[in-house]
DNA sequence: CTGAAAGCGCTTACAG
DNA sequence: CTGAAAGCGCTTACAG
């Protein structure tokens, strides 16, 4: 079996004694053949360890059977488990899958796009992370390859797209601390995009209730703007010194901003961290303060993980349906691979709040 | 700007007037071209959007500057960081990524690799789901194609690979329970590869110091064999009924095994997890049983992930180096997709013990 | 330094 | 049902 250096179609067709259509049409699985001439090819390939190469075939269909992801760092739980997602998907289809790293940089961004374009994928999941520089996004639609948007989306720009609800998400989260009776509520947020004026000028329009285009806005402005509203639901005014950015999606940077936060001697009843690498970085800052949780601090997180259940007591948490994004965006991907035409469509996923044991009743 | 329909070589080249062959070498960077000529082939495929054809351009060099990676899990920390270390590397030198899951299964490593091949990549990164059945992976040595074992070995399989020396590492983490005092402690380990009569018969060919081979073992059976050899160090009788296997890559799994462990009324005082699944298993029923660590149970966990750190006081471990092992061994691909010829290399690297605060000291 | 021609390994009409 | 021929978009000798 087995051949040293790669046999092709001609080859197997010499072997058989046919055409290399005839034997391109059954080591292809196209057009038809007789059962007889298909075995003799069969024979002939096996005999010579044949195995397509998918290079030629791409290069005549316009078909990869390839798809491209860019991911803002695959180590992240959160990324992990969505190309998870994607990836079973994906796999079931006999599909493989080019995966790169954007660090939520938009040159990375650019030429991980270009990357993938130049290695003719047949289209796109991308998590931006710019929503209003998207002039490579705009090509690949020019150029008619389907993409899908995750996590995030982009201003002006009609794809399909997966996400949660940010915004009722988060206010959900918040208001469970609300009605537990908390008034002084930390927030640890990323917020890394820039918004005119910055936090200070954001606070203050969405306080007058005056933020428009919420649904291009990053998931961590979005959160902090449920923050808000839960606060305004519950005729509670915001002491802004509170509400904190860190600026870079690190635990470390997060770290030192809880930090500060549990430092202050009025410190805060109860903190917010808008997502899992926040919450990682608050949580080692409450570890780290020697805090007890919830009778010192009480806590709230974003996104699942692993340890937000051993701790005991287990750590609240609004819970994004990971997996499922993955799985539902890969999903809408091929749909248009395979040609589906129809307006783009945006996929609000439901996220869950999983109550535990984080959250102190105060009277 | 970004026309439509894609341009290739031959439009631009009958754009700026020249042959595509002249075109080409520009494009494609390679070959001598005239500074003049050189611009204007530049300028028309600016005006035409021009991008690179991989698929046409790899069907011709015999290369696609891919690298395929069948790892067990991308959702797993492990190898989460492992990829992300191989992504680094291969992004810094404008390769792509293909990563498929294999899911520590058979099937599906021998579908994952024969996708890859067709895909023509330049080599593979596996992470060999069985030691012993490897006729795939000696097809890709024949077929001349670089491979780099990851973690695992396989059985008279002469290639690169990384991986740590994990009898040493276990024994060095065992060893540090058995100094602070424990006598008793518990073993939750993976060992879902078969061996020759089961745990007992692996125990008792252990114990009696006859098991050889021991680099073809998986990683889970030789932390197994670090263990006993922690034990003999220290001239202690090993209770067998202490050494439990889960049998699947599941915390799920490993909580169950593990909660059966604690709940005897002859409780071992120490538990060591041998791998960061196992760990999550067993921290999750040390929470369950809501047993305090390290006053009722002390804990050594294998691979240092995030929540060891947060608990307080945090988990001691043995931390192995993923990111530089996934970052070594796409280093080591990259060697030979580049022609480098020597003997297969294994490059065992170093696993740090992590001292917290989960070890009791017993008088 | 540049061009004409061949060819990588497939698939796709078009005949028969 | 099968074959001869063209062609996908590049790169590679080979001339000039």
């Amino acid at each position: 079996m087995a051949k040293k250096s790669k046999a092709t179609i001609a080859d197997v067709a010499r072997l058989a004694g046919v055409s290399t259509a005839t034997a391109g049409r059954v080591l292809g699985r196209y057009g038809y053949t007789r059962e007889e001439t298909r075995e003799q090819v069969l024979h002939a390939a096996r005999k010579l360890g044949y195995r397509t190469n998918a290079l030629a075939r791409g290069l005549i269909t316009g078909k990869t059977r390839t798809i491209g992801v860019v991911a803002g760092d695959i180590q992240n739980p959160f990324y992990a488990s969505i190309l998870r997602g994607i990836s079973d998907v994906v796999e079931s289809r006999d599909f493989g899958l080019l995966i790169v790293n954007s660090d939520e940089n938009l040159d990375k961004e650019i030429r991980a796009v270009n990357l993938l374009m130049e290695k003719q994928v047949d289209g796109l999941i991308v998590s931006p992370c710019d929503t209003r520089n998207s002039r490579h996004l705009r090509d690949l639609q020019a150029a008619g390859l389907p993409l899908v948007l995750l996590d995030r989306s982009v201003a002006g720009l009609e794809v399909d797209r997966v996400a949660i609800d940010n915004i009722a998400a988060s206010e959900r989260a918040v208001s469970a601390l609300i009605s537990a009776g908390h008034r002084r509520i930390g927030l640890v947020g990323e917020m890394m995009e820039y918004q005119e004026g910055g936090l200070d000028a954001f606070l203050q329009r969405g306080l007058a209730g005056e933020v428009l285009s919420t649904d291009t806005l990053y998931p961590s402005w979005q959160r902090l703007l449920g923050y808000l509203r839960a606060h305004r639901q519950a005729g509670l005014e915001i002491d802004a010194s509170l509400v904190r950015r860190v600026g870079a999606y690190s635990a470390g940077a997060a770290q030192a901003v809880a930090r500060e936060l549990l430092d202050r001697s009025d410190r805060p009843s109860a903190v917010f961290a808008t997502d899992g690498t926040m919450s990682e970085g608050v949580m080692g800052a409450i570890s780290a303060a020697d805090l007890s949780v919830p009778r010192e601090v009480s806590l709230v997180c974003f996104d699942d993980l692993e340890w937000m259940s051993f701790l005991s007591p287990g750590i609240s948490t609004m819970a994004q349906p990971r997996l499922s994004m993955g799985e539902t965006a890969a999903t809408m991907l091929l749909e248009r691979i395979e040609g589906r035409q129809e307006p783009a469509r945006a996929v609000m996923m439901r996220a869950d709040f999983i109550q535990r044991g984080s959250i102190a009743r105060i009277s």
